[in-house]
Order: structure tokens, then C-alpha cells, then sequence
DNA sequence: CAGGGTTCGTGATAGCTTCTAACGAAATTT
DNA sequence: AAATTTCGTTAGAAGCTATCACGAACCCTG
């Protein structure tokens, strides 16, 4: 049941975060500021105060959100039948499509910044997601790695074997490892596409 | 040749930026403030844009230091005879000495910041380093990859093969995406070592 | 339907920031 | 010793976050 005042509410804040969307978008996170935003709203400044506790709540709602649609899409791409290479793809293909949302999730960490317990919980449900998909891949050797994810393994289902979790760790490493360079830019001077790194990267992951 | 006057201002712009590199390390690159900084080293707000354009030269130098510095890091240990993988924990090191420094290289872009021209001749001398070490190791298979490299290798010299170019863009990739995911905090969850994950993704380069 | 409480948007204000401008003092050069 | 450059200061504009007090609009209840 919401009351016509909720609806207006959810509404003002939706379109708060829209503008905010664009404004980072367009010159980052860091200049992300409410003064423009209220402005650009047609009403002046404090007035954002009764819908945002301030502009780290605006910002953590936003990375909140861009956790959510990150994990909506691994999920739907897994809901899909999509294997890792899928998986990867989705992901990929995640990023590209705002490279700002993708760089508020995985990118510079502030140092006092603490993020709220549920991202921690969308984090594990990609975890989860991305190990169901890992299971049904063949078996790879035994590695150093798999002993010691034996005894570190309390944030993953008992029946995943280790070498399920090693390869997830590995899926998630290169995709970060291509995804990060790429989107800040540090091949451009290269010329070559980074799709074809990307995949490289997948294909070494999924066939020895 | 150097003037009294021009040692006292490197000696004052030296300070400032160890002010700076303090508040960083602290706070992020984010919160950097050059008013702080001067009320810190004594002296009142404007009396830092005597020895800074203004806060984004400040950063731009700031970055160009991180830059050489890992640059300095990945040289040093490739002139001490270290393999690919000692390249690997150099490169480990360095990140894990200082975050943000890490952060001020590899960490989100700002949309609109163009990073100085030496800064990609740094990154090229990084490459070069890299490409050195990579040359003396046993050839792999050929890839796709290597197929477009081939058609994509005006930054590297032509004596390299395609192979190896590859294989120093995987190494970096890796490399990077162990480090930003663990520098990040995304590991912290988890309890594992994250520089096990590292050496399992190292060993997968090196070995078949 | 009329009152009463809640919620909203405003302007004012404090305190912070970057950065420019004008002035006096200090140091260097002539 | 005089002239010039450089330095650090204070003052100020413009921007930001955030809080406060006030009036107006709205919703719910009697």
C-alpha cells in the first residue's frame, strides 16, 4: 500500500538519481553535486535534504543500485542458459555500457568509506550465481590454490568443490584485469581491441 | 646550474607534495585539499599557487611521480635479473606499499582529465621493461590473439613476436585484476589470501 | 468539510573549498 | 645602493555541503 505522498516521494528521488546518473556520466563521481542537481530540478539547493540525507547518501544509493543491475544481469544472462563465456560477456558488455556505474562499484575506494551490508550481500548472490555456472564446467588439476581455498571457503556452498572456486576467482580476476584497463583507458594508445584480449583471457580460463 | 632561489622553491614543492601524498593516503585523491596542505605547512591558502597552477597540476604531478616510481620499481627489478614472475611481485609490492598511489595510476578516470603526454612515454618504458622479460620464456601456442596483435603492434618493437606481446598483455591484465579487486577490499570477505590467487594466476601464465 | 499535524520548499547562514587580485615585504640582480 | 623579481599576505568572488527557521501546501482525522 503507498500513499500518494510515497509515490511523490519515490519519484522526486528517481529523478534525483536520474540527474545524478547523467552528471557522473559526464564528469565522474567525484563532481557529483546536489547545488546542480536541484537547479537543474527547478528548485534550489537544500530542498534535496528531505529526500537525501546528504551526498553520500545519494551516492551510496546509486552504488546500490548499480550493484543491483549489475547482479540482475549476471542473473538474467545465467536464467538465459549462457555458460561462463556468457557470463563474461554479460559483464563485459555491463561495463561498456557506463563505464562510470562500472568504475562505482570496482573502482577507487575512499578510505574511510565503508559500503552498507547489503552490497555485500548482491556481491555474494554474483558469487553465487557465477559458481552455479563454473559447476558445470570440466574438471581442471589440482592446484596450491584449491588447498588453500579448502580452508577459506565459508563464503561459498560446501558442495562446490575447490577447484569450482578457483576457477570463479580466476573468471572474475580476468574480467576485472581486461574491464579495468579498458575503461580507463590504458590500451588506447595501443590500437588493438580490447575484445579480442578479453576473449584471449576467457579462452585460456576455460579450455586446458 | 641551480640558484638559491630555485632550490628553495624544489625544496618547498617537495613538501607540499609530501603533505599531499600523506592526505591521500588518508583520504583519497578525492579529499586532497590544497588549503589544508598550506595551513598544515604554515602558511596561508594562496600562498601555494606561487608553486602550483592550482590543485589539478598538483595531481597531474602527483601521478607523474606514481608513475615513474613504478616504473622505477618494474626496471629495478628487471635489471636484478628477476623472471616474469619477480616482475609480478615488484609490481605487487609497490601496490600494496601505498593504495592509493596505486589508485592515482590505475584507479577510476576522471571523464574529462587528459593525462600529460609523459605519463603514456612512462607507461611505454613499463611496456618495454616488460616485453624484455617476457621475450625469455618458452614460445606457447599460437593464439587468435596473436593473429590481430600482429596487425596492432606499432607500440612495440618489431623484433617481439606476436606471442610475446600477447603474453605481456595477459601478465599485465592479471596482474591488474588480482590487485584492484584486492586493494579494492573485495577479497576482504572472503578470508583467503589473495596473494595465493595472485601466484595461481602467475603459475597459469607461466607454466603450459 | 473543516481543523491539525505532517511534509515540503524556501531563504538565510555557517563553514568549507578553489582561485584571482592587489599590496607589502623580502631577496636577488643590476 | 637602487631596481626588479619573487614571495606571502589579506580580501574577495564563486562554488560547494549542510543546518536552521519559517511559511505554505498537503493529507488525515474528527
Amino acid at each position: 500500500m503507498t500513499t500518494p505522498r510515497e509515490r511523490y516521494r519515490a519519484q522526486v528521488r528517481e529523478e534525483v538519481k536520474r540527474h545524478a546518473w547523467e552528471q557522473i556520466a559526464s564528469a565522474g563521481a567525484s563532481a557529483l553535486s546536489l547545488n546542480a542537481i536541484a537547479k537543474r530540478m527547478g528548485m534550489s539547493g537544500p530542498a534535496l535534504y528531505r529526500y537525501f540525507a546528504g551526498r553520500d547518501e545519494l551516492i551510496t544509493e546509486l552504488i546500490r543500485d548499480a550493484y543491483r543491475s549489475l547482479a540482475g544481469t549476471v542473473r538474467a544472462a545465467a536464467d538465459g542458459g549462457a555458460d561462463l563465456a556468457g557470463l563474461a560477456r554479460a559483464f563485459r558488455g555491463w561495463a561498456l555500457d557506463d563505464p562510470q556505474r562500472y568504475f562505482l562499484v570496482y573502482g577507487t575506494p575512499v578510505p574511510g568509506y565503508h559500503a552498507p551490508d547489503d552490497t555485500t550481500l548482491i556481491s555474494g548472490e554474483i558469487m553465487t550465481v557465477l559458481l552455479g555456472v563454473s559447476a558445470s564446467l570440466p574438471e581442471r588439476p589440482a592446484s596450491p590454490l584449491d588447498a588453500h581455498l579448502d580452508e577459506h571457503r565459508h563464503w561459498a556452498d560446501p558442495s562446490v568443490p575447490s577447484a569450482v572456486l578457483h576457477r570463479a576467482l580466476s573468471f572474475w580476476t580476468r574480467c576485472q584485469g581486461v574491464l579495468s584497463l579498458e575503461l580507463a583507458g590504458h590500451f588506447t594508445g595501443m590500437g588493438f581491441d580490447p575484445e579480442q584480449l578479453f576473449e584471449a583471457e576467457l579462452a585460456d580460463l576455460l579450455t586446458p
